[in-house]
DNA sequence: CCTACCGATCGGTAGG
DNA sequence: CCTACCGATCGGTAGG
């Protein structure tokens, strides 16, 4: 019959096929959601700051929750994806420690917003959601203790190391980034994923200093306890 | 417009001058604002724990936002308090580091709420009261610092150390404490201190030099006691 | 995507 | 410390 409506310049403009108003709206609420939290940050704070009416959000998504939802899993979703492909590289556990450290920093430094609300706000999700990040913590868990249990086996890491205790302080270090990292400024994900691998393989003391690290003082730290 | 009542018998009686009315509130708050976020726990669910009616908080508090700045304050004074004395003792760096360690890790194992009211509802603050984190923020930041470079200038600490990388690493290990630590476990915040400082200062890898897993002896204090 | 509106709930107050 | 209530704002919906 008659042709098909012929796209219109704001159809097909890139800037709208590449950002739909529906991951738009995901972006913003990101933001917003790291910004001020979940509880804190309106529907109509949303919709305003895409400039349209709160109650028109509705035609795009069914809900706040949805929102929280989306957010976390695809952070979820990244980190599974950062680290999975690394399980059964072979590689020297240190090696594969750094490797898996740039990965996972770069996850949090390339989604800061999404990082905040995955640590801050998953205590707001529906019983079913907050299943999705126990799993995420228990699969991101497991990765770095099989990693440091190989490691100790190929005699790369200290034989004397506790597993779990060595998987939490990694995990302090690259998930605590989402705190202080600044996307823009001078180190990229690599260089702090390398500076703190350095410092966690090698230790922070000198080589073999003349006391060598470690000792007690008793006597001495009793003089300023309170 | 704040008429507090005469104390009467069940005012000053010692249970009561124990645990205050006021001080009961503050600790249902850090439970709930730790648990749920401060926007989502209303007066009423914190009134309703304390088997009262919502409006009546307000006879012993003047609002809702008073009750976060004073949990935040708290914390905020807990963890100067607990480096402050530290600062000029004279230790080696690496006892110094232990120590503050083991202190500041255990103002977040003893204050597991209020230290998650602090790390996750300071955006809410007022910029008044909003400052005093920042502040907290500064001067534990400079402490570890300071603790750095004098470990570096006194060569207990390694020389190519890249000062503010390293307090990040070590804030990161004791601050990130407050998301996994139970303090009704096994491990006592001491244990998790020196593990966590023999890890940091010692490094992970296996000694090199040495061949093999035959350590030499650096870092052993820390020994986990059962 | 807007206007107009819903019931629910919020922090807080008045007056006892 | 309670009852009763305030204005404001919340997430969400109806109908266009």
């Amino acid at each position: 019959m008659t042709d098909l409506p012929a796209p219109t310049l704001k159809d097909v403009a890139p800037a709208d096929a590449a950002k739909p108003r529906r991951e738009q709206i995901h972006e913003v609420a990101s933001r917003l959601f790291s910004e001020r939290g979940y509880h804190a940050t309106s529907m109509r704070d949303l919709a305003g700051q895409l400039g349209m009416q709160g109650g028109s959000l509705y035609a795009h998504i069914s809900g706040k929750e949805e929102l929280l939802v989306e957010i976390v899993s695809r952070a979820s979703r990244q980190f599974d994806a950062a680290l999975f492909l690394l399980r059964d590289a072979e590689l020297p556990a240190d090696q594969k420690l750094r490797e898996a450290m740039h990965r996972h920093l770069r996850v949090v430094a390339d989604n800061m917003e999404s990082a905040t609300v995955f640590f801050h706000e998953w205590k707001h999700l529906s019983p079913a959601a907050y299943r999705h990040v126990t799993d995420w913590r228990d699969t991101i868990d497991t990765f770095y203790r099989d990693l440091i249990v190989q490691g100790v086996r190929e005699g790369t890491l200290r034989p004397d190391l506790d597993v779990k205790m060595t998987a939490n302080l990694i995990l302090s270090a690259v998930n605590w980034t989402y705190t202080w990292y600044r996307p823009g400024g001078e180190l990229t994900p690599r260089q702090v994923a390398e500076s703190f691998a350095d410092m966690l393989l090698s230790g922070l003391c000198t080589p073999q200093g003349a006391a060598g690290p470690g000792q007690t003082a008793p006597a001495r730290t009793g003089e300023v306890q309170p």
